[in-house]
DNA sequence: ATGAACGTTTGT
DNA sequence: ACAAACGTTCAT
C-alpha cells in the first residue's frame, strides 16, 4: 500500500484539509474481538448471513471503538511511519507517534515538527488524533468535521453521533438564546400518578390518569442536540492564545498504558451520576458543587491526595485530551483563577457520608504515595477548567452572559463533560420520587449539546483484569485485596461509587465492575446523554431503568444493541418512538420489559413489537418473537384491546406476570383470550394485575379457574367486579388451590 | 433526516 | 487477488 499513495488520496494536498486518512479497526478493543452476532443488519446483509451484500458495514457489534490510522501511513515531515514501538518512555512515544490533524488532516510526528513550542491538543478519545500545534496556534476552530474515522457516524443505525451542522452553530447562538427557550421542552410532560405506575393501584382509582394529550407535543430531543448550548453563544470554537497555557498543553501525553486510557474515560466528572440512594439537592448538579462541592470535596478525598487525585485525575480522566479542555484552562487563567483551584471535578454526591469519608481518607492516606508516583505525569490544566466551566454554562443557560461563554468550546472538542449531568436535576432517591407526583424533577435545563458527539468513544473495559490489590508506591501492594474492596463498594450507594471512582486508578476499575451496577436506574433523569449512555455501556447492567426519561429512539436502539446481558428494562413513560427500537433491535434474553404508560402504544404499535423481524431473509428465519423469554411484562395505562392480547398469549410462552391496570380496552374477553385453552399463557400466567379496567366483570374470575399456576389476581377498583364474586371464586378454588383476600378484590394464593 | 448503496481503501 | 469495511453519496 505504500505503493499506493496515489490511491490514496491526499497524499500531499492533505494539509489543506483534504480528506482524512480513512481508519482502520484497532483489533484489540471489545468491539474488535468480538465476533459477528449475525442479527443486526449489517450481519444480515452480509453474504455469509445470506444477505445481499450491499451494505458492506461492519457488524453492530463489532464497530471498532478506537479506530487507527492504518499501516500505510506515514509522517508528513520525514515519510515514515509511527515509531511509538521502539521506545519505552511514554513521552517519547508520544513525540514518535502518528498524531493526525483533526483540523488540517495532517499526520506528522509531534517530533517532526519545527515548532518548539507549540503544543498540540491531544483528543483522547480517538487513537492518534489531535488538533496539531499549527492549527491549535492558528485559532483554527474544532473540526466541524466527524472526527477522524469515527465511525459511530451517521450513517450507522445504531449511531449515536449526529452530523453537526457547521455553519448554524455561530448564528445560532446568539440569536436563539431567547427565542429557544419556549420551545425547549421545559414542562415535563403530564405523567399520571406515579402510584399509578408499577406498583399495584392506588389509592384513588376513580381518576384514571391518562397521561396523553400534552405528551404529544413533548418534544423528543435529539440525541445530541442541546440548543441551550447554542443559546449560551459558545458554539464557536476559540483558541486560547494563552502562551502559558500552551505551554502546559505542549506537555500532554498520551497515557501511560491503554489501560489507563480507559479508566480515564472514566468517571471522575465525567462520569454519569449514577442514582444512587442518596439525595441530591443541587437543582442543576452541577450548581452546587461548584461551591460546596468543592469543599466537601476537599473534606473527603483530601488533605494528602488533593493533589494526587487531581494529578491523577488529569493524567487519567483528560489525559491526552488537551484540546478543548485548554480553551477552558486558559480561560480560567485569565479569569485569575488560581493555579490552587486544582479543579474541582463535580461531585456526584456531596452527601457522602463522613464515616465514609474517613475511610476513604484513611485508605488513601496509605496509598498515597503510590498514587502520587503514577500521578506525576506531566500537569494538565485542562481538566481542571474542563470541570468548571460547565458547571457554569449549566447553571445558568440564560446568565450564561458574564460567563465567558467560549468556554463552552471545550465540549465542541469533545471532551465529553455532559456527563457531569447525570442527575439533572434534584431527583429524589428513588423510592421516594416515585410517590411524589407533585414535584417532578426540574426539567434540566437543557440537555448538553454535544456537538462533539462525533468524538465520543465507548470504550470497552479494559482488556486486562483489574488488579488484584492496590500498587504502592514502594511496590509492593496493599494489604487488601480487591474481593474484600468490592464487598465494601457493595454497600455504597452508585453516586458514592462515582466518587470512589475518583480516587486512583485501581480504584476506578474496581468501582466500574459489573457486580455493582447490576441495576442503573435512570428513572426520571429527563436528559439522557451520550456520556451516560456510554457509562451505562461500560458496567453493563441487567436491569436498567429509563422511564420517564425522553431517552429517543436512535439512543434507546444503541443501547440495546451493546447490552446483551440485559433482562429487566423498564422504559414506562417514554414515547413510542423510542421504545420502537425494540422492534429492530433484539434482545431475546429479556426477561422484564416494562412499557406502561408509553405514549402512542396501541395495539399496531404491539404488534410491531411482538412480531418476529421483519426483514427475514432465507437463511436466517427466526421467526420467533423478539420478546419471547418476557416473563414479567407491564403494559398498565396503554389503549390496548384483544388485538394485543392474542398476540401476547401467542407470543410470549414465558409469560409469568402480566400488568394491565388501566388498561380501559380490556374486558372479560381479553382475559379469556389470555386463558383459553392452547394458549401457554394459561399455563404460564401466575400474577395478573388487571386493577382499574373498568369493563373486567366478575366474569373474569371464572376464566382464571382455568389457570394452573396462578396466585395473584389484582382486580382492586375494578368497578365491575364485585366482591361476592371474589369470594366465591375463592370458595370454588379453595378445593385445590387456597386463595384469600389480601386486600378488596386482589386475590392472593394463600400458601 | 435517515437509511441504503457503493466506490475505494485496507489488510491478508 | 480477495474479503472487509470506511466514509461519501444517493434515495426516500
Amino acid at each position: 500500500m505504500g505503493t499506493s499513495s496515489a490511491a490514496v488520496k491526499l497524499p500531499s494536498n492533505r494539509s489543506s484539509s483534504g480528506a482524512r486518512r480513512r481508519r482502520t479497526r484497532c483489533r484489540k478493543c471489545e468491539a474488535c474481538l468480538r465476533t459477528e452476532c449475525g442479527e443486526c443488519h449489517f450481519c444480515k446483509d452480509m453474504k455469509k448471513f445470506g444477505g445481499p451484500g450491499r451494505m458492506k458495514q461492519s457488524c453492530i457489534m463489532r464497530q471498532c471503538i478506537a479506530p487507527v490510522l492504518p499501516h500505510t501511513a506515514v509522517c508528513v515531515v520525514c515519510k515514515e511511519a509511527g515509531k511509538e514501538d521502539t521506545l519505552e518512555e511514554e513521552e517519547d512515544k508520544f513525540n514518535f507517534m502518528l498524531m493526525e490533524c483533526s483540523i488540517c488532516n495532517e499526520i506528522v510526528h509531534p517530533n517532526c515538527l519545527k515548532v518548539s513550542d507549540a503544543s498540540g491538543v491531544v483528543n483522547d478519545e480517538l487513537p492518534n488524533c489531535w488538533e496539531c500545534p499549527k492549527c491549535n496556534h492558528a485559532g483554527k476552530s474544532g473540526k466541524q468535521k466527524r472526527g477522524p474515522g469515527f465511525k459511530y457516524a451517521s450513517n450507522l443505525p445504531g449511531s449515536l453521533l449526529r452530523e453537526q451542522k457547521p455553519v448554524k452553530e455561530e448564528g445560532d447562538v446568539v440569536s436563539s438564546a431567547a427565542k429557544r427557550r419556549p420551545d425547549r421542552e421545559e414542562t415535563p410532560r403530564y405523567r399520571p400518578d406515579e402510584a399509578l405506575h408499577r406498583q399495584p393501584p392506588l389509592l384513588s382509582p376513580c381518576n384514571l390518569p391518562r397521561p396523553r394529550p400534552e405528551d404529544k407535543l413533548r418534544k423528543k430531543r435529539k440525541l445530541f442536540d442541546d440548543d441551550e448550548d447554542e443559546d449560551l453563544g459558545v458554539r464557536k470554537k476559540e483558541k486560547s492564545d494563552d502562551p502559558y497555557f500552551s505551554k502546559l498543553l505542549h506537555q500532554i501525553k498520551t497515557e501511560e498504558d491503554d489501560e489507563d486510557a480507559y479508566e480515564e474515560e472514566n468517571e471522575e466528572g465525567r462520569e454519569p451520576h449514577f442514582r444512587g440512594g442518596v439525595e441530591r439537592k443541587g437543582r442543576l448538579g452541577d450548581a452546587e458543587e461548584e461551591g460546596d462541592d468543592k469543599d466537601s470535596r476537599n473534606e473527603l478525598l483530601n488533605p494528602f491526595i488533593k493533589t494526587p487525585v487531581g494529578d491523577s485525575d488529569q493524567s487519567h480522566c483528560s489525559s491526552p485530551q488537551a484540546g478543548p479542555s485548554s480553551e477552558g484552562g486558559s480561560e480560567t487563567q485569565e479569569k485569575g483563577q488560581r493555579p490552587k483551584a486544582r479543579r474541582k471535578r463535580r461531585l456526584p454526591n456531596r452527601e457522602l457520608s463522613r464515616e465514609l469519608s474517613k475511610a476513604l481518607n484513611q485508605e488513601i492516606q496509605k496509598t498515597e504515595d503510590c498514587l502520587a508516583n503514577e500521578n506525576r505525569q506531566p500537569l494538565k490544566v485542562e481538566p481542571e477548567t474542563e470541570n468548571e466551566e460547565p458547571k457554569k454554562l449549566f447553571r445558568n443557560g440564560s446568565e450564561l452572559g458574564d460567563q465567558r461563554p467560549h468556554l463552552k468550546t471545550k465540549e465542541m472538542n469533545g471532551t465529553p463533560w455532559e456527563l457531569r449531568h447525570f442527575y439533572p436535576s434534584p431527583i429524589t432517591p428513588l423510592g421516594f420520587n416515585r410517590s411524589t407526583p407533585t414535584n417532578r424533577p426540574a426539567p434540566p435545563h437543557s440537555p448538553p449539546k454535544c456537538v462533539q458527539m462525533e468524538r465520543h468513544v465507548i470504550r470497552p473495559p479494559p482488556i486486562s483484569p483489574p488488579p488484584d490489590r492496590l500498587p504502592l508506591k514502594d511496590g509492593k501492594t496493599h494489604v487488601i485485596q480487591r474481593e474484600v474492596w468490592m464487598k465494601i463498594f457493595g454497600y455504597l450507594t452508585h453516586q458514592e461509587l462515582c466518587v470512589c471512582m475518583r480516587v486512583c486508578k485501581t480504584w476506578n476499575r474496581w468501582c466500574c465492575d459489573k457486580r455493582l451496577w447490576t441495576k442503573i436506574d435512570l428513572n426520571r433523569c429527563t436528559s439522557i446523554t451520550p456520556l451516560m449512555l456510554s457509562g451505562i455501556i461500560r458496567r453493563q447492567p441487567v436491569s436498567l431503568d429509563l422511564s420517564w426519561t425522553n431517552i429517543s429512539k436512535k439512543q434507546l436502539s444503541w443501547l440495546i444493541n451493546r447490552l446483551p446481558g440485559l433482562r429487566v428494562l423498564k422504559l414506562s413513560g417514554c414515547s413510542w418512538a423510542a421504545v420502537s427500537a425494540l422492534c429492530t433491535s433484539s434482545c431475546p434474553l429479556l426477561r422484564s420489559l416494562d412499557v406502561q404508560w408509553v405514549e402512542g402504544l396501541k395495539d399496531a404499535q404491539m404488534r410491531d413489537l411482538l412480531s418476529p423481524p421483519t426483514d427475514n431473509r432465507p437463511g436466517q428465519l427466526d421467526n420467533r418473537c423478539k420478546l419471547r423469554n418476557v416473563e414479567d411484562l407491564r403494559l398498565a395505562g396503554l389503549d390496548i384491546t384483544d388485538t394485543s392480547l392474542r398476540l401476547i398469549s401467542r407470543q410470549m410462552p414465558l409469560l409469568s406476570n402480566l400488568d394491565l391496570s388501566y388498561c380501559n380496552h380490556i374486558n372479560d374477553q381479553s382475559v379469556n383470550l389470555l386463558t383459553a385453552a392452547g394458549t401457554t399463557t394459561r399455563d404460564s400466567l401466575t400474577e395478573i394485575n388487571l386493577s382499574v379496567c373498568n369493563r373486567v366483570t366478575d366474569h373474569s374470575l371464572n376464566f382464571f379457574k382455568r389457570c394452573g399456576s396462578i396466585c395473584q389476581i389484582d382486580l382492586r377498583f375494578c368497578k365491575q367486579v364485585t366482591k361476592t364474586a371474589c369470594e366465591r371464586f375463592i370458595a370454588e378454588m379453595s378445593v385445590s388451590v387456597p386463595f384469600r383476600l389480601k386486600e378488596d378484590k386482589l386475590l392472593q394464593k394463600s400458601s
